[in-house]
DNA sequence: CTGAAAGCGCTAACAA
DNA sequence: TTGTTAGCGCTTTCAG
């Protein structure tokens, strides 16, 4: 990983073909950094001291109303931006307004409601988020944290890869706060907005069960995510409750991709007896089953967690929960903690709930 | 916009109700910023100067090996974490890893797509993304540009819901890229990377004239976004080619979310007489078509722009493209800026391709 | 191989 | 109302 910016060579190089267009708008070709205005210059342009001009810049009181248009125009003149950087460092790091959002994978509409829901609830306070994606992969998770943290973040909220916490903690006395979305800190106690996995696959379990069935095919994400973990407990509990001993013949785990969760369900579509139903545990995977299931002329009944895009449309049962809802309540808790909230880590918990939309309804085959 | 942390009135009227709690745990605890160890507290407690405590973390060469090792024990035991804001204003603004990208809304999947292969591409190369949301709103646009400028960000992704771009000219000028995704800039000369909107379009149109379609209702977006004019464009040049001139009588614009986009479809289909085709703009607008058309005894036909996350199983025929790949370009011209290249502005084409999956080649009612 | 001094651009104290 | 002096935490000369 190279630190952006440097490559002599190649700037060399690209220096043929040259805009005309830019070259002449940019004053003179020799100064290749076209060094920004600063401070100081203003001041000096405006005649007053390097303070009068923050103050008048920086609308505080006390700066005759003339002196202020002043130091404004000069401002204007010179295209001066303030160096939120120098600022930055001067009021120390608690004054950034970066927060940061660590979660698997943007393209994944789950994630992009959560940074969603933040965002706007962050935004009117004055913060900005700063994303990155993990690929659900540990090692960059980490990397990626610290990158976060060197650049004196306010907070974090991450979706995390890891199953163990312990390395925060340190980071966490030095006053940041951390947030973790969708999936709980191991061995570290902190705030947490989850959604309520047991109980929704819980739910789908009923679902699936009231319908009469009872060989149920589950297909789910990769096994050391606590959130899989959950809801296959929650599913296992329905089962338990129904007296179904053995349906853990049909489980399928670590179906991360649609690509490969459609290969799990045609597989376990190949089994003799089939399952008459299925149950997938979050939105790709039941992606995956939708695909799968395409042109089947006796498909079995299907429930999947999370909601879809046009699962309305599809008419496939989900066990449903509002992600942007997720996002904005990590907002508050962080807000909160950005407040000087100290007491002891809170854990939201965002609701689920089952949307009936004919799939999850079909018969078992043999059944009127 | 306030600069989160200073806002007195605000601040003043909030102190109401929940503030109560925030007050009283904020107020005492005694040492509010647990501040963080410096390079200099290292160097100290590694009894070397601070520049060779900079030299070891940093990891240049001329450091002993022993005195590395030192210097990097009193670090770990301190937990110290070098302070990018200070690194980063030493070195100048140009040394910062920070990219923008401002786009309508993190929750269109068209947006994340963009963001996430933007940043899979960036990432490699030590930059990161701030990302904010403008919720199509000029003003916003304009303030959260300003916040990332001051923040020193080194390129900015944007796309823009302005249709004027003047007021970047001055910040070119001063060294810091803008690439403009999905919407060209206007009076600006910059890099672009965008849709075939037009030849999409038009494939689009000539698909279902091919199909025997002389009524087809067309719904689009906000009529002042460049994207909608093209595609209205395109579809306009296939209806002409095909001698229909009224086309426009079925034109519905300004549909820019999917309620909208299915009153828009239902007060479509109420006409009489009705189209028998649709062509929907983009993929919200599908969406909305397609919850309109959802239980419709004899639906017409249906070609949409943008992929849609299930349009394979619902077997929606859609102009399709590949925002991933958009990012990624955009990230190349990017690279390629901050590399140096100062040759005229570019601009790369993501071109967009018809899958037929059924809904659009459902004939016009009455034909065999 | 190591260190001392300077200063990035800004804001916070404290004068005046 | 304005100005002066420091110094945020780091990297960069330039000397040892």
């Amino acid at each position: 990983m190279s630190l952006a910016g440097r490559n002599p060579e190649r700037e060399a190089d690209a220096a043929t073909d040259n805009d005309v267009i830019i070259r002449s708008m940019s004053a003179h070709p020799p100064d290749r950094q076209p060094t920004r205005p600063t401070l100081a210059q203003v001041a000096a342009l405006s005649g007053v001291s390097l303070k009068t001009a923050s103050r008048a810049l920086g609308g505080e009181s006390n700066v005759a109303e003339h002196t202020r248009t002043r130091v404004q125009e000069a401002a204007d003149q010179l295209g001066y931006r303030p160096n939120g950087i120098a600022r930055d460092l001067r009021r120390g790091a608690q004054a950034s307004t970066l927060i940061g959002l660590l979660s698997g994978d943007l393209a994944n509409p789950f994630y992009s409601r959560l940074a969603g829901g933040l965002e706007r609830e962050l935004r009117p306070h004055g913060f900005q988020l700063v994303i990155a994606s993990t690929d659900e992969d540990a090692d960059l998770e980490r990397q990626l944290v610290d990158n976060l943290l060197e650049r004196r973040i306010r907070a974090l909220v991450v979706v995390s890869a890891l199953d163990e916490h312990d390395y925060l903690a340190a980071e966490r006395r030095h006053g940041i706060p951390f947030i973790f979305a969708d999936r709980p800190p191991v061995g570290l106690s902190a705030d947490a907005v989850l959604l309520d996995n047991r109980e929704g696959a819980r739910q789908a379990g009923e679902h699936l069960i009231a319908g009469g069935h009872r060989r149920i095919g589950v297909v789910g994400d990769l096994s050391r995510l606590s959130t899989h973990h959950d809801r296959i407990d929650g599913f296992a509990e329905a089962m338990r409750a129904a007296g179904i001993a053995d349906w853990t013949d049909y489980l399928v785990q670590d179906a991360h991709d649609v690509a490969a969760a459609e290969r799990a369900v045609a597989g376990l579509l190949r089994r003799n007896p089939a399952p008459t139903a299925l149950f997938t545990t979050n939105n790709r995977i039941t992606t995956g089953a939708l695909r799968a299931l395409r042109d089947h002329p006796n498909p079995p009944a299907l429930v999947g967690f999370d909601e879809l895009e046009l699962g309305d449309v599809l008419g496939v049962t989900v066990i449903a929960h509002d992600a942007e809802e997720m996002g904005r309540q990590a907002a508050h808790l962080l807000l909160d903690r950005l407040g000087g909230e100290t007491g002891r880590a809170r854990r939201v918990v965002i609701p689920t709930r089952l949307l009936v939309r004919g799939s999850g309804e079909r018969f078992p085959a043999g059944t009127p």
